[in-house]
DNA sequence: GATGAAAGGGCATCGCT
DNA sequence: AGCGATGCCCTTTCATC
């Protein structure tokens, strides 16, 4: 495996974090290093794979979908956790999908433009016939890390 | 305020989704502009608000962050809720925060080292709010849009 | 093995049309 | 919105510790 990262690679990756299109020469001069020492410090935690890639943050309410809900999912003794995956990730309105140790068995977190559009979703999800039950947890609020 | 956006603006959305790092130059050639006027529209996103920022994506496993959890919380009749979004995001371990309509009253979505680590946070929610109950679920996978 | 310095090619940026 | 010039940045190479 690849060695542990040291203290500037952790500031590297903290100030990726807060501005992910910073350049080079502005790394380089808050974690005193030459941009060539920066650059290849990048490439080894893209190439271990530590980073796995750079996005754009984008405020959701402004482009109308506006409603965030989480929706439980229960379903029979042994089901295939591939199939959960295969269903709501293919939807564009789920934001993320986590299979749960317990009860309930998978949590999928989605962005919708009204409460029609969120009934129209859960009646797919629950369509996936396997399924027994399903709750959802209407978001009044949400933070997250990096906002 | 802002107009609507237009097939071109998300096409750019999308590929910066992608890739946040993206050249003008590369979306510029992928949706039939010249750079000037792709820089143009992502400062107009910028300035209404549309894009709030650029970050790098982390495997959080490999920097030994390898466990995520969800706690739910519920609390007395008549509390803040802002209290509990100050106590949860301090905390370095907290990857979002959601207060929710019903029941819980909020959803605390976690990165922790190992069991005693999530105990020790489990333990903290607990202690600092009127908390009635919390129920902690163990993530077994995760999927995310856009990794 | 990792670093800094320097060169080249590419890209962002700005003014003009 | 496109075009073109300027300056900055990224990238690679090479020498050093």
């Amino acid at each position: 495996m690849a060695e542990p990262l040291d203290a500037t690679d952790h500031e590297i990756l903290n100030l990726l974090r807060e501005d992910g299109r910073r350049t080079l020469a502005d790394i380089a001069g808050r974690v005193t290093l030459s941009t060539a020492a920066v650059k290849r410090r990048i490439d080894r935690l893209r190439e271990t794979g530590v980073i796995t890639g750079f996005t754009v943050q984008v405020d959701h309410a402004k482009l109308g979908w506006g409603i965030e809900a989480f929706t439980e999912i229960r379903f029979f003794g042994t089901t295939n956790v591939a199939e959960i995956l295969q269903t709501t990730t293919r939807m564009p309105e789920t934001q993320a999908v986590f299979t749960i140790a317990g009860d309930p068995d998978a949590l999928v977190w989605l962005r919708v433009r009204d409460m029609a559009h969120l009934q129209k979703l859960v009646d797919e999800i629950r369509a996936s016939h396997r399924v027994t039950s399903t709750k959802t947890l209407m978001v009044l609020d949400s933070w997250m890390r990096g906002k």
